[in-house]
DNA sequence: ATTTATTAAAATCTCGAGAATTTATGTTGA
DNA sequence: TCAACATAAATTCTCGAGATTTTAATAAAT
């Protein structure tokens, strides 16, 4: 199980070291906030949360630093990087630059296999959101929407473009996250991933990327109204 | 000193903790070519290398992991991150879109002082690059233009693109270096970097893309020739 | 009252040794 | 000769304790 390579950690978080659980416990406390933007990462206290030694648990802070999710500082020690709504924005169009681009190499290089896995992908998305109302698919759901879009651009053949999407998107969840108590999503999210899944289907690039750039957008513009929460990375 | 910051670590590589300076210095080994793609990094061995214990060693090798120039492997230690021409390919594409891209919004955005900048760093790479052929004189070039591709684009507003460009920047320089050997660079660079000057005193967006894209594919292409040394990634 | 200096506490950073896993080696059997 | 298995070596991974540095608290001085 390759890990740390560009490919992408897209496949399941089991842990092989001590050190690796730690890094995904740490991604996972951090993107759905239980770790507050800013906040200060205490070697000492965090090893007792974790159950790791020191030296286990700096090295998986250091891991974090490759997605951005925390900052380290001469000898100041670790911290959780902080949020904004400038930082938000930025994600949001570098993705959609990104994201387009990627969707348009790989729906020019998808062959019928890549359609065959895009049909899967969107059928096990549909049928979440279809039980999207109860509680318990909420975990479900956005493992299945990651896949989908992660096979959206799967046949785009650049592996840099699709590492930095990865962080990108990683990002674009947390703020999701740290959004979500406030404002449930009002829109139809599963109207706009049909409407992208027929674009790219009919290998429409120009309607496909519309949607898409459109998509990314809305995901920001839901979340803009909610800024005393996470201005200036709250330094908790 | 912000480290390990979205804003990018272009300042002094000044160590303020003994992991810093190991990572600096195996950074430096390994975009240098000293540690061979696919190398293994046995820590055992490094760490009297470099001079610190074997968790510091570790924390610096997982710092490394960010700049994708190490991977990891479950419980199989560390390797130097493979090479081979398909990713040199890619790093040259996204590069050009990226740094076109940015291009575009610094000179969209840049001010006066920007200018100014600009035409100090063009002026400090045109000094070094008359004398060139000296010896001594081949870290200051280097030093010298990435300072001025730093500059072009440092108008541009999104930390991000930047951020993901100095690790494209510095990948491309590793293959660089591979390659450096064997073939001396037959262009006239110092041409090439006073037509993109001009064209973005100029203001002309157009023509500065052009010249920066077509800039950054013949690094590619000057080596594209120089295959066996670095095919599949010399297991070493 | 604000600033400066001194002291104490806390946290980070660092190291070397021990446990667990992988890799290499050598032996036995078909 | 080759494969499968057991043993040995090497390496990675992990931990807890000690040295440095930063941070906070307290007291003295302008």
């Amino acid at each position: 199980m390759q890990k740390n390579t560009l490919a992408g950690d897209s496949n399941v978080p089991e842990a092989k070291t001590l050190v690796e659980s730690a890094y995904h416990a740490l991604r996972r406390d951090i993107i759905e906030g239980r770790l507050a933007p800013g906040a200060k990462l205490r070697v000492e206290h965090l090893k007792n949360d974790y159950g790791v030694g020191a030296g286990t648990l700096r090295e998986a802070l250091s891991l974090l630093i490759s997605d951005a999710l925390v900052v380290s500082q001469g000898q100041r020690g670790f911290r959780v990087a902080p949020v904004s709504l400038d930082d938000f924005a930025d994600i949001t169009r570098t993705r959609v630059m990104l994201e387009c681009e990627a969707l348009r190499q790989s729906m020019a290089a998808g062959d019928d296999a890549w359609e065959g896995e895009l049909i899967v992908a969107f059928h096990r998305l549909s049928k979440a959101e279809e039980r999207l109302g109860n509680a318990a698919g909420e975990g479900e759901w956005e493992e299945r929407n990651k896949i989908f879009h992660e096979v959206l651009i799967a046949a785009c053949p650049s592996r840099w473009i699709k590492h930095f999407l990865s962080i990108l998107y990683q990002q674009a969840g947390r703020y999701r996250h740290l959004s979500i108590s406030l404002k449930p999503l009002p829109r139809n999210v599963h109207t706009e991933h049909e409407a992208l899944f027929n674009a790219v289907m009919a290998r429409d690039a120009e309607k496909a990327t519309a949607i898409m750039a459109e998509h990314i957008e809305l995901t920001f513009r839901s979340i803009e109204a909610l800024p005393e929460e996470l201005r200036q990375g709250a330094t908790a």
